[in-house]
DNA sequence: GCGCGGCCTGTGATCAGGTCACAGACAACG
DNA sequence: CGTTGTCTGTGACCTGATCACAGGCCGCGC
């Protein structure tokens, strides 16, 4: 929120350094040699937890990569709802910025971090230089955007025929961290793309069956076998 | 249904030839001459109205490219019910497919031509060889990528948050001809991810202030303006 | 022409889920 | 200790999905 956007895209901090500097190419598989050197070169950038990155309209003008850290990608409705769209973890790309630098499309999804995270971007133009000129970097990019395509496609199967009870059950077997999930009902209800007060109801129904205990900020699973079942897989 | 699927990947049929064997690739940008000798020699295929050509699960081992006609993809829940995940006009490819050659992801939705259609098949290892050397071509790719990629993202944001009524006042503006569109309430049920019990109250809502007259098979549109003002923009 | 089976369409009942309004509970902080 | 803001619970109401049927229209065979 209020993150001063200018320049050259994403983002802008200044440089932590855990690791040498070249380790974080290794997502990107067998990359020339070249393409290695220019790489190495790019400022890597450490962002705190809870920075609001990207708003719908802005239009992409590098390639980010997150080293470290997630980055949560979010699309807002009209109502002020939302659903969380995919998250950006350690080793790959955001990929909505992709579609930006290639055809020209403009954002509509709102990016932020939920952790620390660690970030590098590559300017466009030598993107768009070395998506010409390596076929391996090339090979990562387009691997990513498969990913997101299918990420896509099962989210808007899950809100398209799907029901809320399997939704919340798989999101808190997804955020549980020891069998304890730390999050507002707020923060779940934007996450499986429904409101609150359903979140709340349901909420009740699964401490009801025994599956869940709430608490304020906090569902601890009980019953994560129920759960998985609930999921529906 | 019930397409024999084996060789070479989605379509087969027997060419067709109006227009010289060249002029579809007017849609691939300035692709190098060695690229457009090669696609030459493919063969151009002509398929019937209303065949099935992909199923969930299935893996591409093409790149499909549509020269005329209209190929729709549509995601089916477990329920049986459907929707529309978007249509792969003249000039454009099957995204879904390409995502299965870049990344190995297995098809989601199911395809199925609407209309007469003609098509050409590049076989994987041709595609694969024209998405290192020709620059051009990739553009054309990713560019659908993109595209496709912003689509489902649009059609999420009205499953997740628009109104059943709006994208119904959307799909008949879409589908009508001179005014009229000819297709049952079930089909377009499918087209929005609703059930047709739905859309046969709504139609009557329409009806019943005068936005439109339904009969059997068709519903003409009597107040676009109306309809445009429901779709919300 | 007549009947019959297969779509299409209309309608009531019921349930899940989204929206609105509001109240109580708890935490942080002065 | 009180104030304020956030988090949570609940009732009322509406939209939309599902189920169960009942006609209606069409094509087809006889």
């Amino acid at each position: 929120m209020g993150l001063d956007r200018g320049g050259m895209c994403w983002f802008f901090a200044s440089g932590g350094l855990d690791g040498g500097p070249m380790d974080w190419m290794a997502e990107l598989g067998a990359i020339q040699p070249e393409t290695r050197a220019e790489l190495a070169q790019l400022q890597k950038r450490s962002l705190p937890r809870g920075l609001d990155l990207f708003a719908p309209g802005d239009r992409a003008q590098g390639f980010p990569m997150v080293l470290s850290g997630r980055v949560e990608v979010y699309l807002t409705g009209p109502s002020g709802r939302e659903i969380l769209l995919y998250a950006v973890e350690a080793g790959q790309s955001c990929i909505q910025t992709t579609l930006g630098l290639l055809g020209d499309e403009p954002y509509s999804g709102t990016a932020a971090t939920v952790s620390e995270a660690e970030v590098v971007t590559i300017p466009k133009p030598l993107f768009l230089r070395l998506m010409d000129r390596d076929a391996a970097f090339r090979g990562f990019v387009l691997r990513s955007f498969g990913q997101r395509m299918a990420d896509l496609t099962r989210l808007l199967e899950s809100v398209a025929f799907g029901r809320v009870e399997a939704r919340l059950a798989g999101v808190l077997l997804d955020l549980a961290e020891g069998g304890v999930v730390r999050a507002t009902q707020s923060d779940i209800a934007a996450r499986i793309g429904s409101a609150r007060e359903v979140v709340s109801r349901k909420l009740d129904a699964f401490a009801k069956a025994g599956w869940v205990t709430t608490d304020r900020g906090e569902v601890v699973l009980r019953d994560e076998a129920a759960l998985r079942r609930a999921r529906g897989n």
